[in-house]
DNA sequence: TATGAATGAGTCTTCATTCAT
DNA sequence: TATGAATGAAGACTCATTCAT
């Protein structure tokens, strides 16, 4: 386990920041004070304010995405892929509110920066490796005949919005209470159906 | 058709800064510039930014919730009201894009400001007028059981999500291509499920 | 006699400043507190510091063109004019020492920023007038086969030198005394020699 | 030949520095990367920015000055003096263009600094030396009557001038190419005039 | 001798807001 | 109602310099 060093405890600090105050209201002069590190340090090893708040935002990410990974790597069934992919993601806001609040506020504003590449990469990849593991079973009719493109906001789309509710105070319940209602909502959402459909 | 006022031509220009630049990224000059009108024509007009903005929000929103209303009005059976619920956000999206994606991305700047309470009170009216619309055909069992608190995320999740990919540029199709699909998908989602689910 | 307003006085204290300090050590707190402006004025009637410099560099140099074109248009031979050229120069940095030495030192600092082109285009068109008006007098054969774009330098440079090192205190005496004796040098360097040239 | 050192190796790159954007806008941290060394090296060997700066000066200095005093050395005559403080100038400006304008624009920098005392007195025994070095043929009668601080001035002025000209780019042609001229002016400025002057 | 993380005073600049005309 | 000069607190960022290893 490494010793916490500055550039963590500098993003730390930063996520603190944000989480009172906001990404846009959050100062280098905040960052400094509540991580102990100058303003020097600050500089020295992120060069910039957008730097600080899009290597949070990646580090976010990847933690995410990995957490993700593995619970998709466990699932054997469709069923399960779908489940696997709504309840990681709301066990990851329940345990890193702090965290998902920034990601899902902040996307737009790390896309338009100087780092927005790295994180256009991270995002394509990640929903290509998605794509893939739901490849065999798509193959296997075990879904409705949906555009890829909306494969993902149909699943998650739900816990996206019960998750910004939470984030926002505007849930009396904690978000971890509707985890397997979003997951077995996703899935009538895209299973094949079963019975006819109108339209 | 009233004429289009000095109020007015504010609040076009305002959403035009935002639309490029980003809602804090707007400063007072740039939509003096744009406008046409003085500084201190805005400040006699609207106080302060940050009226300007809700202003701007709730009157987007106040559109939107117009439109909603007549066409939960017109609908006659629950699937029809899901299906307005989606195709009326929709819809809106498209022809509003710039009301659509300052609204998506500032609630949480509004309800901190000022008129913050304007703001969730409206949303609360909004809320129960819903509810209230809905609770026939809930009381008719056409809905699984669910969480009245997550109706709305579910019904609106997906498309909430597909909004702001399409208003971020991420989508190679219009919108309103997945119109109809996702609210297909939202009854799906929600209606009464008449087999028996395994799990 | 316009009254001294808000912009010519943020000029004056920034050519204080400059004399006491330098250009690169002139802050705009300096100039702020020496005008008696804002912070926000200065930036309102200037934008940023560079065009503060730039307005006070162009300013200066046409004053000190006003007052060259006016002894040139007075000079009634090519002698005359060669001394007009010097003793214009002299009296100038005499009468405006502050101005000539920010003026002598800045013109590469100015040329590089935003104005550079303005300035450029003001240079050339005085170096033009001036070619103009020694014309007449080199069809005459007043002056020695000289390249032209040596003309300005060998005339002026022993006062640019001279007159550098008045204003940095290493002359005892005053630049003014040794104005004619320059005069009188400068015809020298340029006139038809009367005897053979060796080479 | 001495193999070149840490030391050296830093001047060459404030030097390439200072060519690059100015001694001003040169930072320690641009001399590390360019150099290779280390901050901590840096000021190891220099102590502060300053005294890089101040050691690159008057090395240049020192160059140039010897190169001067060979020449005169060699001059036989009056008017091979003369020539030899011209020639030595633009050959060496010509020869090292970036030391050039470094020392060219640097001077009050340097004098003002902590290593002034240094410069003022290297600067004060060239100086000697050259007037020395004159007496002679001053006393000859072969030179007009000229006040003593004026002599280097009016010899070198217009060489000054074009070389600032050359080393900005705002001359097509090599400064070499002007050389034996401004030699030749300078020996018609300062000679013992054959002829009678009127005015 | 060498390294580079750490420091923090000091700069420029922005921008919402006020107010006299 | 309209105008725009004036204000100044606040922010991001720079950079020479120090010092522990």
């Amino acid at each position: 386990m490494p010793k916490p060093n500055r550039k963590d405890s500098i993003l730390d600090a930063a996520l603190a920041c944000i989480t009172e105050v906001g990404a846009d209201a959050t100062t280098i002069e905040m960052i400094r004070e509540r991580s102990g590190a100058s303003i020097g340090s600050l500089y020295h090893h992120f060069g910039n304010k957008e730097r600080i708040l899009a290597s949070l935002y990646l580090e976010g990410l990847r933690r995410y995405a990995e957490r993700l990974d593995a619970n998709l790597a466990a699932a054997a069934q469709a069923t399960e892929c779908i489940s696997a992919l709504v309840t990681s993601y709301i066990d990851w806001v329940v345990e890193n509110p702090d965290w998902a609040r920034f990601i899902l506020h902040s996307r737009g504003r790390i896309e338009a920066g100087e780092m927005g590449e790295q994180l256009k990469t991270s995002n394509r990849e990640h929903y290509v490796r998605l794509q893939t593991r739901l490849q065999t079973y798509r193959e296997q009719g075990c879904f409705r005949d949906l555009p890829p493109e909306c494969f993902a906001s149909i699943i998650i789309g739900p816990a996206h919005d019960m998750a910004r509710n939470w984030l926002a105070g505007r849930l009396s319940k904690n978000l971890v209470e509707y985890r397997d209602m979003l997951a077995e909502t996703a899935w009538l959402a895209v299973r094949a159906t079963p019975d006819q459909q109108p339209q």
